[in-house]
DNA sequence: CAGATTTTGGATTGGACAACCCATTTTTCA
DNA sequence: TGAAAAATGGGTTGTCCAATCCAAAATCTG
């Protein structure tokens, strides 16, 4: 694996409805093993066992390793956004701001504080020696910044807030990525917690009706 | 590698200086190549030509490439404090934390954004297969953390801050460590800038003298 | 200086894993 | 329904790498 420009790009092929589940089912199994033991400690074969499918399937739906991390990291920032989806919707005041810090916490702690930020971990791990999937998880970044800058941008738009949102949503993205692996490293929610609740008391701190 | 609870360690050797001398070599060697490449990527025959010395020393001051992954953590953490230690010491004022902040985004301007933060990087990838190594990732942040709590303990022991040290050093930590991560997949410094700046203001909103 | 200990060299082994191959079965669609 | 395309099964291969071994050289210490 490692450095591929860009060959082995699989063509658009023709998937049955049996051929996309099958797919689907190895990017579910491989994100998972991926995130729980990182990108070079998921083996093909444990691929393999956990989606239940032969040793070709893997290679008859992508062309290596490098392919299928791809779609993992692509798979993880839908996962992502999807999970939050409901709360994206809010954020354009401080107590729809506090429900999603609570949910992120809330989240964290269901987890154990394993496992830190499913984009965040590959990221850290791919940067360097992954120029495509650097990028991959870049642009999942750019995503997430987006949707929280939305909701601050209308609070702006609104005049409840003064300070430039696209600063505030990227600092905000910031503290929650720290945050989320100073959680993870030391196995408890406080980082977060704190980290967050800077973030937030920074942009009350910028509310008109503050 | 993997889990490995407690065997192995070595028992401390007696160290000739030239014997000293190839062991630290040899560390440093391999904390350079798991800091381009990641803990999996750099293996012990790129450490052994790195460091200009033959399969055999390797294992003759390591018992196996978890114990020099645990040598590397620490030599990691002492380098990282080592160079920002005369900065340290001026954590007091906002003048000091500007300019502790300056020299962070310089740093990784430097660097032209590669590599994000040697503690960072290392604990994301091993967090989840490693809890050894976790653990010292853990630690180096704690005394990363209470370098900076020092400073605005000062600051609010002359009566020049309120609100809480410790959450406010902790809430640094992750805002730079997010920052870092950001700036590293993203390849451009204004993350880390953007992510320190919101902190030191809200740090700043704080101050009497505000 | 001599015996013991530490340090060094290079070759080897055993296992793991990504990637490939060919044959067989199932599904599609004309 | 029958030929083409897609999906599946499982074995194989070649490489890479952590870890081990057996000496030999250098260094320490009494």
């Amino acid at each position: 694996m490692g450095t591929r420009t860009e060959a082995g790009r699989r063509p658009e092929r023709k998937l049955t409805r049996k051929g996309q589940e099958t797919r689907r089912r190895i990017v579910a199994a491989a994100a998972q093993l991926m995130y729980e033991r990182g990108v070079t400690e998921a083996t093909l074969e444990d691929v393999r066992a956990a989606a239940g499918v032969s040793s070709s399937q893997v290679y008859h739906y992508f062309s290596d390793k490098q392919e299928l991390l791809l779609a993992v990291i692509e798979y993880q920032t839908q996962s992502v956004l999807d999970m939050q989806e409901p709360l994206f919707a809010e954020l354009d005041t401080m107590e729809g701001l506090r429900r999603w810090r609570d949910a992120l916490v809330e989240y964290q702690l269901r987890l154990q504080c394993r496992g830190g930020c499913p984009i965040g971990s590959l990221g850290s791990e791919v940067a360097e020696t992954n120029p495509e999937a650097r990028l991959a998880a870049a642009s999942g970044f750019v995503r997430w910044e987006a949707a929280i800058r939305s909701g601050l941008q209308a609070m702006h738009d609104r005049g409840e807030l003064d300070g430039d949102p696209e600063e505030l949503a990227l600092a905000t993205l910031a503290a929650l990525q720290g945050g989320l692996l100073l959680t993870q490293l030391q196995r408890e929610v406080r980082p977060l917690e704190v980290a967050l609740d800077a973030m937030l008391a920074h942009i009350a701190a910028h509310t008109t009706r503050g």
